[in-house]
DNA sequence: TTCACGACAGAAAACCTTTACATCACGGTG
DNA sequence: CACCGTGATGTAAAGGTTTTCTGTCGTGAA
């Protein structure tokens, strides 16, 4: 199946642009470094990883000597004896998911900061995969942050256990965790709602293992009380285009005069599935999402939905994942981040039928 | 900045579920597994890695004690000594382009596969950023990915002096590649134009230095050229949303009956614009995109575009990689993977006036 | 019976770095 | 003048694994 697609396979043996010495590649060791300077493997180590300990002139000696040999410290050497790798690892359900990616860039680029490089894995939403892709990682990474993982509450503790882990998207007591308050996004998606005119809503799910789910729902829930707002609940629908295609009909069928989506491109499939079914939004029905991708602004009429601070909580999530480490993993700290409601297109009073 | 929109910081200290021997946790090497199986060393090593070497009895006791112990090999210490990391890496332009994270989820699952863990960069297409990361990246991976590269030739040979290297979307002579054949979509899309009738094209240009848009204008090149079409430059323009709503306006007054933008984000930037103007597609103007991202279907009217099989070549990318390691770096592959046009509804015949 | 050889397993070196400890010189204090 | 503290550097151990070299044992042939 791989290859069904494939073109020609050409050019087996094309030159290589020079082939002598590239085995002669052999990496400059401490003890080069030590040998040319005229000093100890000790003091090269010193000059490098605590320049105060070590005499100014004979520091610069040193390191004017690295610099010229290119040398480059042997990272699996360092970690064998500090126990310290330099990675992190994240783990996240779906690479193709523009929600993680948002995360996963922000994430990246404060790790790169902080001289830490990142390992990416994409468990595709199975909790089982999650859980393996987990333990192989722990291994060679000083931590991990989990995106909105699907593990229940014990697996996580147990990796807690034995790993620096930070939660993104899940709060669980004791362990660190970068979230996004999604109960005040959907109370402000409600509040909106009401204040034009809607009084019967319906919310399509999302996984209902999820605490992103959960928040959300607990949170248009006690607004709807609030309000006196009627709130049909439909799903669990995978939180996906597909999953807002089948919504719809029965976002429909129940007769609601808004559409709450679980996420944007569950809302993305709720407007095509009326457009073909040609039921015009938002005259005949308002519809938001939850995510603010950068899409939601391109179909039309734009989505009504609310935006995540994704970067921002990459980076927050690196910041507390060494935190956490540089405390001896004593250290537990939960952060909320707020999210906004940007209202456009899909929402208007509800039809007077 | 980053504190700016952070909520409460809560919790600092919550009682970790269990405290007790979190700090026990020592790691069992492989003398313990040596000792407890009564064997040396030396034999646990084989029985893991060269299981033919040690008698059947021996090595089925070594597995079992290892398995009841929880073993898992210190990977540092390996790869002190094998020179082998067990890591690829990967340079991508842009995290939140779908268009990356499509070949990463590709290349991510085939990396797992092969029991190869993948770091993960992002260089925001900047060239300087893109050559210091793989220079950070080469010492703790096997190999290296660099996807739609923005270096110049001489640096990417430079870079694949001294690690093994495959370039995505990008031809050049001695490295390995992982290629999209866009000059034949990009035929396949101006043939669909002319059958519809369209004399006059104007094409988008992304970045200058772009491989990829010199294939794709190569192709239309081609093909204008046979076809007899008048094709109309315009650009570069950045590859993004904004630099479709710029290059919209230039296209309407170019006076061209379709617009072939380099790639859908900028497509359905031309769209907005267009829309904004109220100019229809595609009765007025044809529009064509290329990529087939997912919400390249969404949009209304849905665009025309061209699919690239992005997971295969990330998924390819790790095959030539893995055998460019094996074979002690001679082996050189170019692999060109094929393209698909997809007629959605931004595209018909051309206004009669 | 002896010898050669193969199959198996152990001992030890090697990989490269960090760091605890030892050494040394020097200046100050009692 | 003896002693001590301090700052700068060197020595060597340690970290966990792979791999080469060596040794042992048993088997089959001469």
């Amino acid at each position: 199946m791989t290859l069904s697609r494939r073109g020609t396979r050409s050019d087996r043996a094309l030159r290589p642009r020079e082939r002598a010495e590239k085995r002669a590649v052999v990496a400059v060791t401490i003890r080069d470094v030590a040998r040319q300077a005229e000093v100890s493997v000790a003091t090269v180590s010193r000059a490098l990883s605590a320049p105060d300990l070590v005499r100014p002139a004979t520091r610069d000696r040193v390191l004017a000597v690295a610099a010229e040999l290119g040398y480059q410290p042997n990272r699996a050497a360092r970690s064998l004896i500090t126990g310290r790798t330099g990675n992190i690892g994240i783990v996240v359900p779906d690479l193709e998911n523009p929600f993680f990616t948002g995360v996963l860039k922000g994430l990246q680029a404060r790790a790169r900061q902080a001289d830490y490089a990142v390992f990416v894995s994409d468990s595709d939403e199975d909790p089982t995969a999650e859980a393996m892709l987990v333990r192989a990682m722990a291994k060679q990474v000083d931590g991990i942050v989990l995106a909105a993982p699907a593990l229940d509450d014990d697996q996580l503790y147990a990796i807690a256990e034995d790993t620096s882990l930070v939660l993104l998207n899940r709060r669980l007591r004791g362990i660190s965790a970068a979230l996004m308050n999604s109960a005040a996004g959907m109370r402000q998606v409600l509040e909106h709602l009401v204040a034009l005119g809607h009084r019967r809503c319906g919310y399509l799910h999302g996984p209902r293992t999820s605490w992103s789910n959960r928040e959300r729902r607990r949170g248009l829930r006690a607004a709807a009380t609030q309000h006196g707002v009627e709130l049909v609940e439909l799903g669990p629908f995978p939180p996906r285009y597909e999953g807002g295609l089948q919504a719809a009909d029965l976002a429909v069928a129940a007769d609601v005069t808004a559409i709450i989506a679980y996420n944007d491109i569950m809302a993305l499939g709720v407007l095509a599935r009326l457009r073909d079914r040609g039921i015009p939004v938002p005259e005949a029905v308002s519809v938001t999402g939850f995510d603010d991708l950068v899409f939601a602004s391109l179909c039309s009429p734009p989505l009504t939905t609310v935006a995540m601070p994704l970067g921002q909580a990459g980076r927050l999530a690196v910041d507390l994942l060494l935190e956490h480490i540089a405390s001896d993993r004593t250290e537990i700290s939960q952060v909320d981040l707020e999210t906004q409601l940007i209202v456009r297109g899909t929402t208007s009073t509800p039809a007077t039928n």
